[in-house]
Order: C-alpha cells, then structure tokens, then sequence
RNA sequence: GGCAGGAUAGCUCAGCUGGUUAGAGCGGCGGCUUCAUAAGCCGUAGGUCGCCGGUUCAAGUCCGGCUCCUGCUACCA
C-alpha cells in the first residue's frame, strides 16, 4: 500500500548560520524522507527559515541593515548549506511569508471564533523617550546573579542565569539609553486548558510520541490545568501585526510552526497539489522531526493551533538529543563548533550523513561527534568493507560485463534480500545504527565470500575465466545491494556505484533480483579515505581560526594559488623605509558595532600603560565586536590620525586579506600590549 | 530544588515480558592473505553489568535507598 507522508524538520533560525548539532537533524530527516521515496511511498519533505522575532531585529540593527536584509542572506546560506549536504527538501519557504501570514491569520480567527484569545494587562518595560514598549531583549543592563555587564533582559550569557528584564540592575533601553519604566501594557493570550482533555488524549494515547516526551508533558505541563499561553509582543518587533490588534505582533513561535504549512501551500502552489489533501487528509501520515529543546511548543501549543485550525495533528513527533563533540558541548572557544561550510572545507559532506546514521537512535540520547570514530567508521565501514566489494571485483569483469544467469552463490543473495524488510523496519524507527549495522553484517558475509572465492587465483588461470566472471557477479550483486540499503543515507555513492553497474539503486526492491547479462563499466575511485588531521584540523580553535563563525569569506573557495596574483609583490624598500612604520602590539579593550557605518568597528586600543587609542577598523563583517574584546592585535601607531565620520581614528589594525577578506593578526603567546615589531 | 533519561568489555552501544558459559562493532593481541583505497580473512584476550540492600529456586533484567552524568525546568512557557 502506497502510504502519503508529509515529513518536516524544525525550522532553523535566521539568525545565524547552520552547524554540526543542526545537521543531525536534517541529516535524520532526510535519510527517513529517501527511505520512503526509496520504498515507493509518496512523500513531502517540508522546511522554512525561521524568521522573526527580537534576536534578528537586533542582530540586524547592529549589522546595520534591515532585518528583511538579513534573513535574506540567511536564507540563502542555509539553503546553499543544506544542499551541500544533500538535503533533499521539496520546498523550503520563509515564515516572513505572504502564505505564512494568510495561514496565521486563519488560524487566529478561529481561535478569536472559539473565544480562546483573551487579553489582559501586563506590566511591561516601556521606553520614555522612543515612546515604545521593550522586548526582554531590547533592555540590557547588569545581570542581577552575578553582575556581569550589559547583558539582555532575558538571560546573562555570562553566568547563564534567566531572569525576568524587570530584575536587571541599571537596565537601559537600546534604543534610547533611557531608563525603562513599569507600565501597563495589553497583551494577548491564547487560553489553552479549554483543549486540555484533547492534548492529553494526543499526548498520552495517540502514539505519536516517544515515551520519555508523553511522560514529560504529563509530569510537567499535563498535571495541572494548562495555563495561557502569552503569543503577542509590542511593537516595535519584527513580525507579522496581529490583524485586529493595531500596534501587537505575535510572538516568533506563534508563527514558526505555522511555517510549516505555509511551507506546503507554497509547494501545492507550485505542484498544482491540493493543500487539504495534505493537512486536512486523515490519510496523509505527518511527521515532524524536532530536537529536544523545543518539545512542549510541538507538543502543546502546536497541536492545540492544528486542532483550533481545523488541521490534523501529526501522526508522529520524532525527537532526537543534541550534538556534543568528545563529550562535552559544542564551544565556540574549544573550536567544536563547526558550521556546516567549515566542516565541507575540509571533510565530505557523505561522511558526515554515514557517521550520524550510525549513532542514530530511536531514542532523544545525545549523540557524540568523537574524531577517531568517526575517522574508523568511515575508512573501516565503508571503504574498507562496503566500497572494497567493488573495488576487488569489478575490475575482473570491465570486459565481460555480468554473467548471463545469477549463479550459485550458497544462498548470499537470498539471504541479504530476506533482511531487506528486517532493515526497512530500523529505517522506519529511525533506528539508524541498527540499519546500518545489519547492512555492515551482509558487507561481512560478501567479504568472506571474495575471501572464500580467490578470484585473484582464479584470474591466473584462464581456464577459469567462467568462473571468474561468475564470482565477480555475485560479489557485485552482493555490493548493489548494499548500495540500495544504504541509498537513503549515502545517495551519492548510490548514484556513482550505481553508474558501475548499470543502475539507478532508487527502489529498495532492485534488492530482490540479482542483475545478470550487464555491463560494468571501467571501476573508478568510489569514496576516498578520511585523513585523521584533516578532521583534526576542522577543530582548530576559534581563536587561531580565520575570522568569526559564517562570514562570507568562510564561503568562498580556497584561492591560495592566485592569491599572489591578484596583490603583486610592492616595490622593493631599504630597511629605513621599513623602520618608519611603527607596528607596535596592542590590546583590543573595548569593541563595539559604529551603528551607521556598513563596514566600522570602533575599537579601544590599549599600548599598556594607560596609553589608548580610538581606532575605526573595517572588519566589521568579519568580527564580532564581543569576540575581539581581550585579544592582541597588531597596529600601525605613528600613522597620522584621520578624520572620519564618526570619529578621530588614532591608527590602524593590521590585517591580511584578499576580495573582503579579513583576518587579523595575533602575537604568539608572550608578547605583551606596547611591543614594538621588528 | 523539581522532572525526565542514563550508568553493561579500552570506546560506541544491544540485551523484550527475570532463567543455560552477558553480546555486537570498533580498538588491542596472534596468525593468514596480497585481488583491493596499508583494504580483506581467521583466531584470541578483555566485563564484581555504578554502589548498598531486598524480593525470588533464579536478577544486568523487578522493588527500595544512594552516588555520578546529561538534558529540561525553576513559581515565564
């Protein structure tokens, strides 16, 4: 029976760029889409950039562009990104959407009809002088734990505390710089325990969650009448306005969910697909995967929208746990957190997606990124075991092709098509590990066999040549296969082990009929081996590490070669010319964003002994003026000081550099703010 | 502090409703092979199943307590 699945993965956010946690996800996502495909289902494979909210309007306003600006670029990064590792969306939209906010906005008008929007006063920070109301992050001040400064009202990225912005000492709008005051403010707020009996039906009974999540909604959430969930925010906040409340936005995760099925009327638009025949279909199966941080939203206030909007709740809610690296959290400072473009310029993106599905559960347990497992995995499993088959055959029958009939092969064949539905199960309960280790087992079995055969004796006597070509058929066989098993996660060395042998590997039946009578085309490297330091080095710390996290020159491609060429060599100079410039080493103590200015960070440059200066630099694209704060640079200190725009700039930082670039210079440990270069 | 999950060979993990000598892969060690991307095959050594107590003829598997790890949450959701 040919099953209808609508599969989605969380939508990431437009504020930065995707990473090694995000792509478990997408990479668990996937490889459940293909497998479906593979099994002749009909599927959708759904996504969108999650759009809105306080973080990317501040974000945008210090990068000094519009927020539509930003996400924009975003969008395009994180599309480029999940292409490169195969990510096979049939549709990635925007929540900052015409069809997004139609969706909303028929969504809010059934829960105004069902009397389940209420609107109460709240004491808010309010802005005396921009006359506004203050988003928690729009008011910095110092951290009322632990009194770290400017820190946002909603956290302190110093100690992690969470607070309420009302508790932060000295608090300040960024607007302004003017105090907050306390003022009554109307906000909206859906009333959710009127769905209570429902969402603990769902939850509990329907099956579509892993246990661990039912228990927790129950023990957490479920105990107790549900309480009003708060989803407008004052303006000025980057968002849809709420239609029939002037001057109130609603709130990001209001309308990230909703993305998901603006997302497929986008894609019915195109396709000339009926939107109902997916979401208002008992039929179509829908499957959202999502990680653990954001469960109650899917699993409360999201189903509560679909009910309220006359939509069908997903059949399955698949939530996997977080990324770490050696153990521990991914950190910017120990260079474990790798983007998906930095991770590409030095490994294949197929490794990554093997690697993962390997570790992957059923289950919400994090997964552990460990280098030289990652490096055994893939050299031992899949070069050694998987793609050798090929590589040890295939090469005996480039002129004879495949034998005619299917020979006796002791039952190999049979054996590894009758696990075929063994392995589609582990498939479907996203037990990853468990599919790939079965199909490593029939890798092992097709080994033993070449092993068993000889056909390099064989080959020595040409008396033997059927022989031959008759083992070679069966261990290519053996190895299309496998190449089928593993399509889902490795469609690359699907397609090009495919082209070997003459197929498209893109129906999991092809398992059950041997291939005879074709030809093999002349073998050719099927996957390289992974270099143990090119992993290593893809974990070099951040602060040895050319510029900040996603900058556009992250992107672009390694021109070493014709670096030269397009900076020649200066004139030669005698070492006096040399000696007029004074490149002292200076410390950065202070760094912030010139607000007007597309491309200025103003810096504080301290010489040690109290001896500052006030330095524009233009690596505002490049750096994040927080990271710069505390680290060494080198400086040009007798240049003549310069008028600009915002300011007297007292100098120059050093840096290196081809089309945009930056990379500033560190000392080696030792040197100390003041030094002279010699 | 509350809640959830976890603690099994050096590493990553399987072990369902309790029942013969606790398993797999990787790694280690010994041998074989040389077709293949220093790949492959065979053999072998490794575990007081976190700790304490209980139930039982019998517990990694059930119950109680404790320790440690991870995550979420901390009268916001």
């Amino acid at each position: 029976m040919t099953r209808q699945i609508l599969v989605t993965s969380a939508l990431p956010y437009a504020n930065g760029p995707i990473h090694l946690g995000h792509l478990v996800e997408y990479v668990q996502t996937d490889i459940f889409v293909r497998f479906q495909r593979l099994r002749g289902h009909r599927v959708v494979y759904l996504c969108a950039d999650d759009t809105h909210g306080a973080a990317i309007m501040i974000r945008a306003q210090k990068e000094g562009r519009t927020p539509e600006q930003l996400i924009a670029d975003m969008a395009v990064q994180h599309q480029r990104d999940f292409a490169n590792f195969g990510i096979s969306f049939d549709h990635y939209g925007s929540t900052n959407s015409k069809a997004n906010y139609t969706v909303a906005k028929g969504i809010w008008a059934n829960l105004r009809r069902d009397g389940l929007v209420v609107e109460r006063s709240v004491e808010r920070l309010y802005d005396p002088v921009q006359k506004t109301f203050l988003a928690d992050r729009f008011v910095i001040g110092d951290c009322p734990r632990c009194g770290a400064r400017d820190q946002y009202g909603d956290s302190c990225e110093a100690c992690g505390a969470t607070y309420a912005a009302t508790e932060l000492k000295q608090p300040r709008s960024v607007h302004s710089g003017a105090t907050p005051e306390l003022r009554p403010s109307s906000q909206l707020f859906v009333r959710l325990e009127p769905l209570q009996a429902e969402l603990t039906q769902w939850t509990q009974h329907s099956g579509a969650l892993q246990t661990e999540v039912a228990n927790y909604l129950a023990g957490h959430f479920l105990d107790k009448p549900l309480q009003d969930w708060d989803v407008s925010r004052p303006a000025p906040y980057f968002g849809f306005e709420i239609p029939d409340a002037p001057g109130q936005y609603w709130y990001v995760w209001f309308d990230a969910p909703i993305g998901y099925i603006a997302s497929t009327a986008e894609w019915c638009a195109r396709e000339g697909q009926q939107l109902d025949d997916w979401w208002r279909n008992p039929q179509c199966e829908i499957v959202h995967f999502l990680g653990k941080d954001i469960t109650y939203f899917h699993t409360l206030f999201w189903p509560a929208l679909l009910s309220v909007g006359g939509y069908q709740r997903p059949r399955r809610v698949q939530i996997h746990g977080f990324l770490r690296v050696n153990g521990e959290k991914m950190s910017k400072s120990k260079g474990t957190f790798v983007t998906a473009a930095r991770y590409l310029e030095h490994l294949d993106a197929e490794w990554l997606r093997y690697y993962y599905a390997s570790k992957l559960s059923s289950k919400i347990d994090d997964l552990d990124f460990q280098a030289e497992e990652f490096v055994g995995k893939v050299n031992s499993d899949l070069v050694g075991r998987v793609v050798n088959l090929a590589s040890r055959s295939a090469r005996f029958v480039e002129a004879t092709g495949l034998s005619a009939r299917y020979p006796d092969d002791g039952g190999l064949f049979a054996r590894a098509a009758a696990l075929g539905e063994t392995i589609a199960a582990a498939y479907e309960a996203c037990d990853y590990r468990e599919a790939t280790r079965l199909v490593m087992t029939l890798a092992d079995a097709a080994n033993e066999y070449v092993e068993q055969k000889a056909p390099w004796t064989l080959k020595k006597d040409p008396a033997r040549a059927t022989e031959l070509q008759d083992v070679c058929t069966v261990v290519l066989n053996l190895f299309h296969q496998l190449l089928v098993y593993l399509q889902p996660v490795l469609p690359q060395l699907a397609a090009r082990g495919g082209a070997l042998l003459g197929s498209t590997c893109d129906r999991w039946q092809l398992t059950a009929t041997p291939l005879v009578g074709t030809r093999v085309a002349k073998f050719e490297h099927l996957m390289t081996r992974v270099e143990a330091d090119k992993v290593a080095s893809m974990f070099v710390p951040e602060a040895s590490a050319p510029a900040g996290v996603a900058t556009p020159a992250a992107v672009a491609p390694a021109v070493a070669a014709d670096t030269l060429a397009k900076e020649p060599l200066a004139a030669e100079i005698t070492i006096d010319d040399f000696t007029k410039v004074d490149l002292r080493i200076a410390e950065v103590v202070a760094a912030e964003a010139v607000p007007e200015a597309k491309k200025l960070l103003r810096l504080t440059l301290s010489l040690g002994g109290g001896v500052t200066r006030n330095v524009f630099a233009g690596i505002k694209g490049a750096y994040e003026p927080e990271r710069l704060v505390g680290r060494l640079v080198v400086m040009v200190a007798n240049l003549a000081p310069r008028k600009m725009k915002f300011g007297m700039s007292e100098g120059m930082v050093i840096a290196a550099g081809t089309d945009g670039e930056v990379y500033l210079l560190s000392p080696d440990a030792g040197a100390k703010a003041g030094q002279r270069l010699h």
